[in-house]
DNA sequence: TAGCACCTATAGCATTGCTATATGAACTGA
DNA sequence: TCAGTTCATATAGCAATGCTATAGGTGCTA
């Protein structure tokens, strides 16, 4: 039941606050519970962290280390912009093995608390970023894209926590990831007109979808699924109702 | 100093929580602040909301309906897209305006605390979002590009709050909202290259006409027929590249 | 051995969220 | 008008919380 592998109390304490604040989840973990479980009395944790929230800043420092480590431990691929979406692939899985540690760091932020994780998950990134603008790859600052991007990935991250886990939807995560890499990078991506895709009416979509399928070769049905839905489309698409 | 405009106590009790909440900056509220701000008793509290948990969620309703009639109360631009950039705008000046609200609202979201409120939000932009998909503007499925949309815009909302207001810089915010509706709209690119960035005017024309039919009860299918028609628009609208 | 800094334990304080119980007010039906 | 019932508030107090004043071991160096 005890912590006590002859750890220095201080790391006993460390690793029962980590536990008990991962397992009960969002419950408030009182001190009591934590030196219970460390093995150790009240005066040892004020006489090391000073304070509740010391010693929560102090676990919430250990997993920011953590989470860093992790960030740095891939190396470069050459692709700065591959990198990117590891990193942030890394950040989301980061998120959802450790949600309460996660909420605590970024849930909770307030000016006064603690910026400076921030500050420092935007550096991070910025480093990375950095490498993408020397290659010209880059459509803005990389300051600002490392903030827009991480932004983006707390959001996400958050979200994905807030939802049960059965439902987790990791699109949510690579659409998004994808479509701010893609703001932020200067790839020279523009096409034709997208047709009179304007009006609003069922006939009108209708009818360019009928246009465009019948122009690509899309194999996504069979080619009796095919006539069918394009006699359908065609019911619809002669329709009256708007 | 007590709260007493001669309202009933359970108002009083809201307005009092809410107040204290907005002013004590992260530090926790206790219950006896909140009832004697109120000017009430314990059990009033209790036997009102059962809970101060209780009492907070309320707080949070109230919060959050008067976040969802702001915004509600513009009027459609015609311009969905520009609609949505009011939406975003709307979302973060709320969470700088109430940002304890705020922050216990998005900012501490568990599976088990308030998805609801997540929800809601979501389905109020995806609301919007199908305005621009029946227009043949959008990219992606309404409610996709909703929950990508809005967790992008929680995390901005968050990260400004987080640092302090003198620094407050929007660009943040004006930067990753035109990235993301930037990414789910389908003007710019569009036909000619379904590479990586820009899918193709089959996926557009699905997708278009997937809200449309949604949106108005077009009755020129059967229900089964209609049934099996959406589900092969699915199967088009998602195709990985036409 | 003595002194000293460091670390930990005993015991308890003030505050917290919450409740068992009782009192009052307002309305009902006769 | 008045007993009965329901709703709403108050009195007083409990267990648990964060925290601390004080004292008691440790291991060092001299």
């Amino acid at each position: 039941m005890s912590l006590d592998g002859q750890l220095p109390p201080k790391m006993r304490l460390l690793r029962a606050a980590a536990e008990l604040l991962a397992n009960s989840g969002g419950a408030p973990v009182s001190t009591r519970q934590i030196t219970q479980l460390a093995g150790v009395t009240a005066p040892t944790l004020y006489h090391h962290f000073g304070d509740k929230e010391g010693l929560f800043d102090a676990v919430v420092a250990a997993g920011f280390e953590e989470y860093v480590a992790g960030e740095r431990d891939f190396a470069p691929s050459g692709q700065p912009l591959e990198d990117i979406r590891r990193m942030w692939d890394n950040h989301v899985q980061f998120g959802l093995n450790q949600p309460e540690l996660y909420l605590v760091m970024f849930g909770n932020i307030r000016p006064e608390s603690r910026p400076a994780i921030v500050a420092d998950a935007e550096a991070l990134m910025e480093e990375m970023l950095n490498k993408a603008a020397v290659a010209g790859q880059l459509n803005v600052q990389p300051r600002e894209a490392a903030r827009s991007i991480l932004a983006a990935n707390v959001g996400v991250t958050l979200m994905l926590i807030a939802e049960p886990a059965s439902e987790r939807n990791l699109e949510l995560s690579t659409m998004t990831r994808d479509a701010m890499i893609f703001a932020v990078s200067a790839e020279p991506a523009s096409g034709a007109a997208p047709g009179d895709a304007g009006k609003s009416s069922v006939v009108v979509a209708a009818i360019a979808l009928n246009a465009a399928l019948q122009a690509s070769h899309s194999d996504q049905l069979s080619s009796s699924e095919l006539k069918l839905f394009l006699e359908w489309l065609h019911r619809i698409s002669t329709s009256p109702a708007g």
